[in-house]
DNA sequence: CGGAAAGGTGAATCAGTTGTCATATTGTTG
DNA sequence: CAACAATATGACAACTGATTCACCTTTCCG
């Protein structure tokens, strides 16, 4: 989103599909695979590390190349993580948004989500420390996947208030809400501690969208 | 937790409630000022440049004592985290209990909780990135942060669901899913943007709690 | 009051990192 | 295959920032 994107704007720019922006784009195909492997081990290596403790040479070590070839690819620590961040942003969505497209309706959809989420985030748990440590590093990496994340979400959501699926309410504050949840039963049921098994969470969690908290109106469903 | 506890059981160990641990606890006021005037400074300079980029000299530069002052009570930059997530943690918690206690039922205890902890993260935006920072420093000061807080919190569902002011259901998950709107909604309208009022926020949860999010019983409330 | 303990100082040390660069290797192309 | 461009190497210069330490000042108490 920084990049050329305002000031040549007809121009589509090949080699930007696998290269955003940093010193050198690939050129060949050796080069895209050395960057392809570079920006892995950098996920490993932040995943397990963290950010801040993992040095370059811990990255070019095990991408098994030199250290000085990072710098052919990436302008420094914190393009990589940008770049990696962006990555996975996009990755994490098409799932999601894979797992949940033949759901009948939002509750469903909501669902299957969670269920996914959490799915991913125990099989990706990379993803977790990078984005969260990213924040930190630069807000706006953070703010972008999660404003991007909460925009289809935002979508969703409106299309289900139309379908009268769900009732009228600030959507918006619905998502931000949403997402939080799922952060964190991610957070302690994925990564910390999986005793407590992802059917038992959706099972509650869908409860709570479907009866509420109180008592009112009870037993709805099953 | 590191301390002499094993040793010396017994042991109450005065001078223990200003000062867990570190090289030497105060023994003057004098030495407790200083003490909790470095503390302070990290909580401002931790707050505003982060964790990583603070360096013990911005610390004791705020403080206005030297550098090696900082030695004489803690042990190192890690150790003033902990310490300070501690604190933290026992101050939020202390107002959050507080603003509760007159509340009529749990489903207003959890409107006034919520918006009592919305208005304190935006007065205290400290708090925010230094327990997040701290996940990735020290996992077992954030997970005990956390763990602290969920404790509290699901003896008060568990205490509503026996008074049947809740539906039964699987608290300790419904806890982690709370913590996690709340910390979301917080990080997005307290600190970020406050484009979106509070009574607004704690309206829109209000309703999922009291109808969840489908259409079934609608309006059963004003 | 006087000596000892506590508190305070800040320059110096020291470990660890990033990013550079001169050089070597590999791939491409006419 | 010659010449050029793209990649890759890895030692190292330059820097950052945490912690130490020998010494000074203040406070406490018999």
């Amino acid at each position: 989103m920084t990049r050329t994107a305002s000031l040549k704007t007809a121009t589509p720019d090949p080699a930007d599909d696998a290269a955003q922006a940093g010193p050198g784009a690939p050129k060949t195909a050796r080069g895209a695979r050395t960057r392809a492997r570079i920006l892995k081990a950098a996920e490993d290596t932040f995943g397990t590390l963290g950010y801040h403790r993992a040095g370059i040479s811990d990255i070019t070590r095990a991408a098994g190349v030199a250290q000085g070839t990072f710098y052919t690819y990436f302008a420094g620590k914190e393009e990589i993580l940008r770049e990696l961040v962006r990555d996975m942003g996009h990755q994490v969505r098409a799932h999601l948004a894979a797992e949940i497209v033949d759901a009948g309706d939002r509750l469903q959809a909501e669902e299957k989500g969670l269920r996914a989420f959490l799915q991913y985030l125990f099989e990706h748990p990379s993803l977790y420390r990078v984005l969260q440590e990213a924040q930190f590093v630069d807000e706006s990496i953070y703010r972008e996947y999660y404003e991007a994340f909460g925009r289809g979400y935002l979508r969703m959501l409106a299309d289900a208030t139309r379908k009268g699926e769900i009732r009228a309410g600030n959507n918006e504050v619905r998502v931000w809400a949403l997402m939080g949840m799922s952060n964190f039963l991610g957070l302690r049921y994925a990564l910390w501690d999986r005793d407590v098994s992802f059917d038992e969470i959706v099972a509650t969690i869908s409860d709570l969208f479907r009866n509420g908290l109180t008592l009112e109106g009870p037993e709805k469903n099953p």
